[in-house]
DNA sequence: ACCTGAACACCGTTCAAGT
DNA sequence: ACCTGAACACCGTTCAAGT
């Protein structure tokens, strides 16, 4: 399979690169949107660009670099609300954040997706913890009947994407569709 | 107002090329996506890079060109259905059949909608046609208590497009989130 | 080993010259 | 008026030289 062979331990001055580019890609992104060139991270990072590339061999890997410790968090929130709030709120709550996130991204959700998609390497491991946190509340909501029986946990994380990206633009219909899709999702 | 002065007529070697260069980049768009180079489209429509750019200024201008027909059609098929279908199932249908045109599309639909947000030029008017027929349609099955009442026609057209979108790696999902997205429409 | 930055390739865009 | 295509600018990517 194509694991990771060894993730060999790095010099202290490649670390220290690697976490500023980081670093920068987040502001960088943040500013000018998710394709912002790459160049301009490399230079306010202060490497050449070779060492951006040496570190991420494309966008998508830059990509899931920085954000990989929000998706994470994502999937913990998760658990959070699972032990503080009954079943069916928790779902709901989780699906809120989670609309929120694709929220005011300026088309990164998208980019985000379609990297997790194609599985690029960086978000192996953070797949695999969101789409097990998803399964999680997806399950206890069901054994509640708090939701129908007939979803899976990645239609959740679907539609939540699919209103995140829809709405980025009109962020007032968010809650609209939101409700609908509740309401869609309780026992028929 | 930013509306068009006088759409002059256009010579007819001006217009032979402009349809050629809209038929290759249909193609061009259908077999590479639509980031494909423009270049490619110029060349193969055996015009000059500067042609192109001057019947198109910017490649959402193409785009627009490539699938206003196909919008139009999709406003056309909304009259269609309703006169065929009772309200509700008109609506039903309608959604159907947006959702199937976002799939399938190699993130097209995503360079669509922000084509349409952003105003680009060639969108205006069958943007008009698209919601007045959704607000049609939307009415429709309102005022035959078919779905309830606090949902705009805006709404139903960012869903379809949110399913469509968020389901184009995985189509078999579609059919699932739009049964969620159908009940949840239903009066609560 | 890793970094650097010049060099290359690619593609969008412009514009002077031609018809 | 419109078209052409060379030229330019920009940006992703590579690689030889340096540490």
């Amino acid at each position: 399979m194509g694991s990771t062979p060894t993730p060999r331990p790095m010099r202290a001055d490649a670390r220290r690169n690697y976490e500023r580019i980081v670093e920068v890609a987040r502001e960088v992104f943040r500013e000018h949107g998710p394709e912002a060139p790459l160049d301009d991270v490399a230079r306010r990072a202060c490497v050449g660009p070779g060492t951006l590339y040496r570190h991420f061999p494309n966008r998508e890997e830059l990509i899931a670099a920085v954000y990989r410790a929000d998706l994470e968090a994502l999937a913990d929130q998760a658990y959070d609300l699972a032990e503080r709030l009954e079943p069916g709120e928790a779902l709901t709550e989780w699906l809120r954040v989670q609309v929120g996130f694709a929220l005011h991204k300026r088309g990164l959700a998208a980019k985000l997706k379609a990297a997790m998609d194609r599985d690029a390497e960086g978000f192996a491991l953070c797949k695999t913890k969101l789409n097990e946190a998803a399964a999680t509340l997806v399950k206890a909501a069901q054994d509640a009947g708090a939701i129908r029986q007939d979803v899976r946990p990645r239609d959740l994380q679907l539609m939540a994407h699919g209103i995140g990206v829809a709405t980025e633009a009109t962020p007032d219909a968010a809650e609209r569709l939101l409700t609908v899709m509740l309401d869609g999702l309780r026992p028929q």
